[in-house]
RNA sequence: GUGGCCGUAGCUCAAUGGCAGAGCCCCGGAUUGUGAUUCCGGUUGUUGCGGGUUCGAGUCCCGUCGGCCACCCCA
């Protein structure tokens, strides 16, 4: 009895990590004013084989015939799903319009590091204007949403490249037709990971070579990156950026903007990706919406093993678990005849927000202490012979002062608890 | 989907073809109102699963499932 290959149990302390990562992104989001939204797990499988995909997605979906007779298919992506959003109701929005979304997604692939069946993934999505300056933007949430978790310009780097850039290389040698352009790139994504003579064999149908494409990888110096350079130094983030022409990205919708983060180590896949896509919404709406979007995605999976590596990342993440997983007090019974009193301070202490422990039953007084412990509580209360009075033992230094049952409240409004 | 390596207690691992073990964790105890560390005791196994070879298989062989890594691609 275990789940499925690429599933995953959270026990607590998972779902606590869980937590940090989909708490951060939220909150990341939410400082660049981008409102959430979500939309259903499920959708037809029409929806992806639009062709607008493209790529891997369509053979890894987890799909199947629901007793309806209808074609379905478990989210692989959320871009799909927010284009039939916007395209619903483009008008009712402000713009530009600042979405996110922290949601599961499924791809049927071999489970290995950094890739598994079922994964979360922080979308975000920037509707309405194509200029540099929101390439930028999105840009710098992508890079303060990482920089939230600890990591810094020395644990990573965004890869940023632009198709433009690429399609007027291949115009300016006759390679015009897009579907061939298009081949051509699927190409040139692969100069990383295949043979020179391969490479070369693949490129001599469209009148190109290797040579002429690492001179201008070598030499070309694009406009747009200036500018984006310039507008992140404006921000202290310039140093997480580096131009890279290599990156083209396989989903075939990107039209401009295409970027990849890595960590500097190159020890995991990317961690994030994303890319502009200005006329998704103008095809997906057959030209009734037609307005650009730039997003960009990042898993849990690549960035929860990125965390544990990092020592500085890896120490704010466990300190949240801590706090995500701890009680704020425990009663400790030391008077049995006084229980019911210690559940009148249970019941007062949860009502101002406290989180409580205490034994269920009775129990000795040096295993309630261990106990009080283990609940990751800073501070007990001793409900016992002195009551009306209390103590309260603070259990790190193990200080113990009185307390009258009757100030209880006001001390609880004042504890100060570790923020999750 | 293809290839390589691996699979023993909840976890980390040990055991020449010859009685399946250790550490950690967990649970209980060390004269009844105070938790570090310590000491004592206890539970935990269809050796992933199914066949085969052998007097005898955790160990060798085949299959299968699962995991890791690479390819593919990407969050």
């Amino acid at each position: 009895m275990r789940t499925l290959p690429g599933f995953r149990d959270f026990f607590p302390e998972d779902c606590a990590r869980r937590n940090y990562i989909t708490g951060t992104w939220r909150r990341v989001a939410r400082t660049f004013g981008f409102s959430e939204y979500d939309g259903p797990t499920l959708e037809s499988l029409d929806l992806y084989r639009k062709k607008n995909s493209g790529g891997e997605i369509l053979g890894q979906l987890f799909s199947f015939t629901d007793k309806g007779d209808r074609e379905v298919a478990l989210r692989p992506e959320m871009t799909p799903t927010v284009a039939r959003m916007l395209i619903a109701k483009a008008r009712e929005f402000r713009k530009p319009i600042r979405w996110f979304s922290i949601a599961p997604f499924f791809r049927y692939e071999k489970q290995q590091k950094g890739r598994l069946r079922e994964f979360l993934q922080f979308n975000c999505d920037l509707v309405g204007d194509d200029s540099p300056e929101a390439d930028a933007e999105m840009l710098a949430l992508l890079i303060e949403t990482l920089r939230a978790f600890g990591l810094t310009s020395d644990d990573i780097v965004v890869r940023v490249s632009d198709r433009r850039v690429w399609m007027d290389f291949l115009a300016e040698r006759g390679v015009k037709d897009e579907a061939q352009a298009r081949e051509a790139l699927a190409v040139i994504d692969k100069l990383e990971r295949e043979p020179r003579e391969v490479l070369e064999a693949k490129l001599s149908p469209f009148g190109l070579t290797l040579g002429g494409i690492e001179t201008f990888l070598a030499e070309a110096k694009p406009e747009f990156f200036g500018r984006l350079q310039r507008n992140l130094a404006a921000r202290g983030l310039e140093d997480f950026c580096v131009l890279d022409l290599r990156i083209v990205r396989g989903l075939a919708y990107y039209t401009g903007l295409v970027f990849e983060v890595f960590d500097r180590r190159q020890e995991n896949r990317a961690v994030a990706g994303g890319g502009r896509f200005d006329r998704l919404l103008s095809d997906l709406s057959g030209g009734k919406v037609n307005l650009p979007a730039i997003g960009f995605g990042m898993g849990d999976v690549v960035l929860g093993d990125l965390l544990g590596e990092r020592p500085d990342a890896k120490s704010r993440m466990d300190s949240s678990v801590k706090a995500d997983l701890a009680c704020d007090v425990f009663v400790v019974v030391a008077d049995e005849a006084r229980r019911a009193e210690a559940l009148g301070v249970v019941q007062l202490l949860r009502a101002t927000g406290r989180r409580v422990d205490y034994p269920l039953t009775a129990d000795k007084v040096g295993r309630q202490f261990k106990d009080a412990d283990a609940s990751g509580a800073p501070v007990a209360i001793i409900v016992g012979q002195e009551w009306p009075r209390l103590r309260v033992k603070d259990l790190k230094t193990r200080m113990e002062s009185e307390l009258a049952q009757a100030a209880l409240a006001d001390w609880a409004a004042n504890l100060q608890t570790p923020a999750p």
